[in-house]
DNA sequence: GTAGCATATTATCGGTCGATAATATACCTC
DNA sequence: GAGGTATATTATCGACCGATAATATGCTAC
């Protein structure tokens, strides 16, 4: 049977930012529905992309996974700039420095959690059951981050200022309680009427979690 | 072509506990893979058993998740038994029991969160994105125990007992800190090094927030 | 302005999903 | 032990998934 052989007329549109805005729709997606209830024909309606584009600009849907996340961890590292170093230096001896300093990342990571909680909710995704992914994330960006903070709270828990929690719960002790109002922020919507991501709520947030940490502290945390 | 059409011998295996074991099966899945990274057909081989015994036994994948969130919801609940009872009687003007109370929730929630931790990864799974199921979970089991909750904390912060975090927040935090490393603890094991799941473990976890949310009760808690 | 190239768009593949129809088997009742 | 019923097993459906081949389009270099 003879078809009209008519050629369709096709518009494309370019953008010199896709690569970025897929990683951004990615985040949104891996973190409300994890990597495998996520699609990617979903991350790209998100940004009015096709889907194959998605294997065009990235290798699979896991390069995608896995270049999202070294783009939201460098996010996480920029916001703690500054802190790490002072830690690691000679500096550290000086106590009273030492809360400040931890004070001043629980803080940020308050902040952070609450206007990323793309990075809580797909490490929680993701932690829930042994994976490569998971592996390579706690390798490449978990472990620094613990082995920071660790020391850190350890030669708190000696000065007497730290509550009492043992050093290898306490990023666990710390991330749940920073974390899970925003990662789980819809449910915490409906059960408590509040907007836990508004500015004064995560202030309040921080301030609690401080206090309650260190205890201790001679005259309080500024 | 002619087939020989043989009749197919099968055996057939009876069980009577199926509904039971694939309540059983569906959390370990829900937990680790959520609920769309959960196949039914997982769950089915778990205990031996073929897919559609599924839809069989239960309406439909959505039935079976929440007959499962009913279950592991009533075990917390006998878990808590006495606790909430004590609590909105009476005798909640005497603060030393209502701080006794708390310290109770606290401790059988982290041994409960050790040893299911199937509760809080399917909680941490669903409150990523709004959905039917997130409000009927919390409507139907979580307000109930937030609602409990929370009265206690107000009247453990009005007498200068409890840590500095908002009535509203603690859920959260207490909830976030009790639980994270056991939902988690896939992560934890090759983050840390240590079994998080082991007794001594867990009630070092379970004494230590105690301790931090309660920094001044008097003469500390038992 | 045309050739060539980067990338956007369409079409399609094999695989897995949840659901259900079709069929077989074990048990229970009489 | 025959018949009926509950449920286990197989087969199959349409939908969606990620990946990739096939094709079209716009931009750049010359």
């Amino acid at each position: 049977m003879m078809q009209a052989r008519r050629k369709v007329r096709r518009t494309r549109t370019v953008r010199d930012d896709i690569r970025e805005r897929l990683l951004d729709a990615a985040l949104v997606e891996f973190g409300a529905k994890g990597f495998d209830g996520a699609s990617t024909r979903a991350i790209a309606r998100r940004i009015g992309a096709h889907q194959p584009q998605i294997n065009y600009h990235f290798e699979s849907k896991e390069a995608l996974w896995s270049a999202a996340v070294d783009h939201l961890f460098a996010e996480l590292g920029r916001t703690m700039q500054g802190l790490a170093v002072r830690v690691s230096r000679g500096a550290s001896t000086d106590v009273s420095e030492i809360t400040a300093v931890f004070a001043e990342i629980v803080r940020r990571f308050v902040r952070f959690a609450a206007r990323h909680p793309e990075l809580n909710q797909i490490m929680v995704h993701e932690a829930t059951e042994k994976s490569g992914r998971l592996t390579w994330m706690i390798e490449r960006h978990v472990k620094p981050l613990y082995d920071t903070v660790r020391p850190v709270w350890r030669r708190l828990r000696k000065a007497g200022i730290a509550a009492p929690i043992d050093e290898r719960l306490v990023h666990y002790v710390l991330v749940g309680a920073a974390s899970l109002v925003y990662v789980n922020a819809p449910e915490a919507r409906l059960l408590t009427g509040i907007e836990p991501t508004h500015e004064r709520w995560v202030e309040t947030h921080a301030d609690g979690l401080v206090a309650m940490l260190l205890p201790n502290a001679p005259g309080g945390v500024a």
